[in-house]
Formats: C-alpha cells, structure tokens, sequence
DNA sequence: CGACGAATGAGAACCACTCTCCATCGGTGC
DNA sequence: GCACCGATGGAGAGTGGTTCTCATTCGTCG
C-alpha cells in the first residue's frame, strides 16, 4: 500500500475490474491527489494539472470513486475534497478549517480506534443498522487563519 | 434544555442577541425540528409545514443557524440536514443511511467521548489547529433499506 | 394613526457539478 | 498497415439545491 508501483499495480487491477483503463488523464488525477498532502478541492486539482479538463476532471473522478480509488468528502465548504481511498493508503481521519476550508490527515490511537469500531457496532445494530465505515471530522482553525 | 418553555427562551434570547425577532414562520421551522426525529431536510420540513415558504424556509434556517439555534448538516446527498443546535439538546453524532439518505442520532458514552475530546485536543495543537467541535458520522444502511 | 425597519414570498439568479454530443484515441482482427 | 468500434476526452449546455432580489406586508414604537 506504500510502494508506487505496487499502488499503481492496485489502481490498474480495480479500474480493469471496472472495466476502465488508466488513461494518462486518470493518471495525473492519481498524481495530483498522491501529491497533495491531504484531500484537495477540484479547482486545487486543475491548477496542479492545468492540462485537465474541468468536465473529463469530474467524470474521472466520479469513476475512480465508483472503482474504489477515489473518495470524496463532502461538507459544508463550497467545494467537494477528494483524496485517495483508504484501502489504498491508511484508516484516518480530517481537521477541517471553518475559516479556509482546508483539509489535514490526522490519525488516531489504533486503541481507540478499536474501541470506536466496537461502540459503532453495538449502537448500529440497536437501530438495525449495518454500518460500512464511519468518519470522524475535527473542526476548528489551522493555523494560518488563527494568524 | 428540555422542558419547553425553558427551550423556547433559551431561542427568544439567541435571537434576540442577534437582532432577530421569533417570528411565527421561525417558531414553525423551531416546531418541525424538534418533532422529527433526527436531522431532515428542507424538503421534509416544508411537508409537515405546508405554508412555510421554500425561500423563507432556507433564508431562516440560515439566519436561525447563524444565531447558533440551528445545526446544517451537509452529506454526500442532494440535501441538507437541519436539526436543532446542541447547545439546545445535547451532545450527539449520526448514524448515515448510504441507500435512502435517513440521517438518526446516536450518543456515544460519555467516558469514550471525554477520551476522544482529549485525542482531539493534542492531534490539533500538533497541527498549530484550534479545534472547536469535532462530529462523528457512521455511514451504513438501515433496516428500513436492507428489507 | 403614521412611519420606519424587519420579515415575507415569488421568482430570478447562482454555481458546483453532471450530462450531451461529437471528435479522437487505442486496441483488435484482418 | 488499415478499417472498425467501443472507450475516452473536451467544450459547452443543462440540472437542481440553495441563495439573492425586490416589492409587499407585518410589528412596533412614537
């Protein structure tokens, strides 16, 4: 899940089980979002591979969602963030700036974690619910925008 | 910030800080939040008030929310969720139907909560971060969807 | 009652995102 | 090589949830 190639191997094998090729358009998207250093907007992506067209942009990633590569986040910013999925790199989790919009990795205790996924499943199926993953976001002010 | 009377000061008081006036249309959309069950959308607001007016609806969720009396959830979905602030209920996260949309409260114990907090706390003060709230979203189908 | 600012409602406008359409590409069989 | 054909890309139009505009109405205070 870290080596390039092996990640690359990874992306071919679930875009071919979806029946897309890794085009070099979807290529650069993979390399914008393996560059950025945390989820990035669409105009984030465009301007680090001007190249791209908004529309083939939009649609790739739609499609690379849909393959299981891409995961998009979605709050209450103007702008959808996207990033690579977990299954590619690692379980984590998001600090979300209410003042810019940006968006960091964080991780936590693989403790408590556990003790999470443990409390989730109990509480869901209480509801009848069957939960397939969860997210946990942390807003505040980073700090470039604390000043 | 249960009984009644006492919630609906605690809103006359919000609203009065910001210079608003609790009108019958916002006390209409204050009622349809505190009856349903969990977060819903402007769509499912305005059925089970019919003479709210989409525009006035949306201008006074933004205005409610902005004297924090109201809470916005935004998810992968077409819609918003709108649920009273937690100031005035309390504490709580969300269980996330993939299929139909259907958002549900769920609370976590308060010991692991305490825990979580304090993670929260130390990962942003690492990242120069100021956390102010942190959510919780468990994304899943419900029993209603599973059949 | 009169007057002023706040609130409302209908519809237009906005904008992130998706869809349409057609040109082009890339692989396959001949 | 070459023709074929589905997959892909690009440009622009379309979609739909949400917000804005503006004329009208309501509440309140003098």
């Amino acid at each position: 899940m870290v080596a390039t190639s092996e990640l690359e191997r990874a992306i071919n094998d679930r875009l071919a089980d979806h029946d897309l090729r890794y085009t070099s358009g979807r290529r650069a998207i993979v390399e914008g979002l393996k560059r950025a250093e945390g989820p990035i907007t669409l105009p984030e992506l465009l301007e680090c591979s001007p190249d791209l067209a908004q529309s083939s942009a939009y649609r790739n990633l739609s499609l690379l969602e849909g393959a299981g590569v891409v995961r998009r986040l979605v709050h209450g910013g103007e702008h959808a963030h996207f990033e690579l999925a977990e299954s590619l790199t690692e379980h984590h989790h998001h600090l979300i700036c209410e003042s810019c919009g940006q968006v960091r990795d964080i991780t936590l205790d693989a403790g408590l974690e556990r003790t999470l996924d443990r409390s989730f499943d109990e509480l869901a199926a209480n509801e009848g619910f069957t939960p397939t993953h969860h997210t946990v976001d942390v807003y505040g002010v980073c700090g470039d925008c604390t000043g």
